[in-house]
DNA sequence: ACGTATTACGTAACTGGTTACGTTAATTTT
DNA sequence: AAAATTAACGTAACCAGTTACGTAATACGT
């Protein structure tokens, strides 16, 4: 077994190891979508589930519900567009506006994806138990009272000159 | 406050939520490197400390040690042999082999860079406190032990055909 | 010692996201 | 009501990583 030196790293490997950690999650997902040959990325998951509780959004709803940025969520809704997930239609009232709605073959399929969801599901909560999720709750509590960034700068009372040049 | 939906789109929002963390990070991390108007990305770091403990490397054993792929480390070596912080030879024993040393730029440079990083590692340590390390430690031996995947398979003893079509 | 398998590196193409920018529509200011 | 500002979307270029693939050097089995 090969030595893992991020461990050893110090705090220097945290965030090195978050991202590990994330990206591995991030990565066996994609493989068990594939492995049900349903022509699903993980992702798409948390689309289905945000439109089937409010029918219709816009783009940026989406993204900022997601934490994703506009474009993102553009190249994403092109996607399932083209898979006949999803479809829009201009705001009426606003015509800048896209309302993205599944379409009736989402409609038909999802009982079968909520069925596979229930599974993965099962197989996270393994993963992610109570104090996973508490973890989870503090790091986010932490972070958003106060960025890395923001705390770095105020403990260190420099001027943010990132932006200048 | 827009609302958050990945705290309310239950599990399938964990994985989300972990990414966005890890994202977060990085983005900040990058922040402050930039704050400081030194030519340096965040990864480096793992690198430079990487090589000042071992002297030489070839790129997969800093691809393995950083849990990265061979061609990730080749672009970031390749950006700091421009930068003139890295430099490699060929091993003698095995042409095959690219040993990729500091350079005394480098070593010249690395005092400073390390009192940056023990800055960096305090505003670090007041989001990593004990409990956080040893969730993140616990997280990663239920990954190491046994993949997503792999307890996914298990669980419903599902034939692996992710790689068949 | 010779053919085969493996290892190490490098490049290319792709991926899932980003920021930057442009356009048009709506809103606010004056 | 005209001008300026802001908001929504779309596209383009970029970025940091990946997988897939090629090639050359080494190690291995017979």
């Amino acid at each position: 077994m090969k030595k893992d030196y991020l461990q050893t790293l110090e705090t220097a490997g945290y965030t090195a190891r978050i991202k590990r950690i994330s990206d591995g999650i991030m990565y066996d997902s994609r493989k068990v979508y594939a492995s049900l040959n349903l022509n699903i990325e993980p992702n798409w998951h948390l689309i289905f589930l945000l439109l089937k509780q409010e029918k219709k959004m816009t783009v940026t709803q989406i993204a900022e519900a997601l934490g994703f940025s506009h474009p993102a969520i553009i190249k994403i809704v092109k996607k399932m567009k083209l898979l006949e997930y999803l479809e829009s239609e201009t705001d009426t009232k606003d015509s800048r506006k896209q309302l993205i709605k599944l379409t009736k073959k989402s409609l038909l399929e999802l009982p079968k994806l909520e069925e596979e969801w229930e599974k993965i599901k099962k197989v996270l909560d393994t993963i992610f138990d109570e104090d996973i999720i508490m973890l989870l709750k503090k790091l986010e509590e932490k972070l958003a009272h106060k960025s890395l960034f923001q705390t770095y700068i105020d403990y260190y009372k420099i001027e943010d000159n990132s932006n200048t040049f």
